[in-house]
DNA sequence: AACTTGTGTTCCATATTGTGGAACATTTCT
DNA sequence: AGAAATGTTCCACAATATGGAACACAAGTT
């Protein structure tokens, strides 16, 4: 076969097999295009004869990655879709950041926590726990409402609706007034990053940035907790670039590319 | 090669690519199985050869499409998740229910309706019109409140939270309070479906079901809607068995399996 | 209506490419 | 340290994927 132009980038020593590897990119074409692609523009982007094509989209179709619309679009199929609305897509979510989590907590020393937005409240999908012998407290499973803690008001600061109802006071330092709530997280979203002192229990410090997907969605967020004796201002103002720069990283790992500031393209933060 | 044992079902003529059809049979029994499963786990399931195996995973893994974590778990890779967690995983999920919702609109000639929970709001995604002249409005891209609508019943019925604010008085028929609102909506899990007549707008009746995935939780609803004049009780009562066959179909097809009742078997119904 | 263009599928001879067994690394358990 | 388990690379062989052409089918065009 006359193939010479193999657009994968040159060098590596490709380990693996052909077919499947021009399968899969083109599943990740049908991925990654914001409208569904037709057959003959994944004839154009991969540059496979029609034969081909057709028959490796025969494959991908009949075991339901891949479905075709009468149209001639060629979408992602229902074992994708089916995935996609599962809980268990967070897992992956979870397997990508830990790296990061485990790298946060070796540096802080603190607890750190990922968490996503249910319904109108925060829960808490993995942890690593501090060093220390105070704080630690795990929070994987707990719901948090969104007004007294930071990874709530990364989500607020994302486009989530503010809570509809009286606000919960739980400390005296909660904000308990939409106009003093609405404040701190415009303030969170334009420096891209949140602060709970001591609002959701005394003495607890958390901040938190988001993490988003590829259209710009903040379908996560991490946070790192501790108590005031050692989150001190200077320590937080340290703490938050990192935590800021590794939330950019998993971020532009879920196709996320920006040089744009918080606010995120659509409405529909976090709900996915 | 003495392939002999081919789990496909016999007898149809087989169009497609060896390789990319092992392939694409391992990425979904990853997509499908609950807990991650090993190599050695995919080697038992799918009869491959480890060479083999190995060599179809290096090509899924190059494209982002599989993950394998230190301790030797397979997971869906960035790719799959960046799609999971993007607004785009819901077009597939249109194009999915279209043909349902022509269906049912070809038989009650109502206005169909597509929904999606966004926050603790009803986002409608896709619609097909009535065929009257009276009663055609676009739903699409508005979202409306869950305690007076059939679609937002839905939700709530599935395990969304209750929401927690007043409940704004639409029409001197809407639910105002929260013990009236619970009583409906559980009688809406009971029977399977949800009813909203002129709670929203007087004279506006609507019915709605929901769609679930594999995992239990409504990721969507579907309803039927049009004014009083047409859908009388008993004709209430026959488009929603319709409405609930169909709804089923679906879940079906996104991999719900159950004879048991509307209840969610966890609480995260409709965020994802 | 008869053409023409566009799109996708099936057929088929060819040799490229995938395959499985065995050897080789690497890690994990005893 | 030895043994067992797990995964990767190597290799000769031929099974399997490949691309061009012919073929169906639909959708514009005159």
């Amino acid at each position: 076969m006359s193939s010479s132009d193999e657009n994968l980038s040159a060098a590596n020593p490709p380990v693996g097999t052909q077919a499947v590897d021009r399968a899969a990119a083109l599943l990740v074409t049908i991925l990654e295009s914001s409208e569904a692609p037709s057959f003959g523009d994944l004839q154009a982007s991969s540059g496979l004869a029609k034969s081909t094509l057709s028959r490796l989209l025969s494959s991908l179709e009949r075991h339901g990655l891949v479905l075709r619309s009468d149209d001639g679009a060629v979408r992602p199929g229902t074992a994708i879709t089916r995935y996609a609305h599962s809980d268990r897509s967070y897992d992956a979510l979870i397997e990508l950041t830990r790296p990061y989590l485990q790298h946060m907590n070796a540096v802080t020393g603190e607890t750190i926590n990922l968490a996503i937005l249910v319904g109108d409240e925060v829960e808490q999908i993995a942890q690593v726990d501090c060093r220390f012998l105070i704080g630690n407290v795990n929070w994987v499973g707990q719901r948090l409402p969104t007004h007294c803690t930071a990874l709530g008001k990364v989500f607020l600061a994302g486009g989530a609706p503010l809570p509809n109802g009286p606000l919960a006071r739980r400390t005296p330092l909660t904000l308990t007034t939409q106009g003093r709530l609405a404040a701190d997280v415009k303030e969170a979203a334009r420096r891209g990053w949140a602060l709970a002192d001591s609002e959701l229990e005394p003495g607890l410090v958390a901040i938190a940035a988001p993490v988003r997907s590829s259209d710009g969605s903040v379908v996560a967020a991490l946070s790192i907790t501790g108590p005031s004796t050692r989150l001190t201002p200077a320590r937080i103002r340290e703490f938050a670039r990192l935590l800021v720069a590794d939330c950019t990283e998993i971020s532009t790992a879920l196709g996320f590319h920006s040089k744009n500031g918080f606010h995120s393209k659509n409405g529909k933060a976090g709900a996915a």
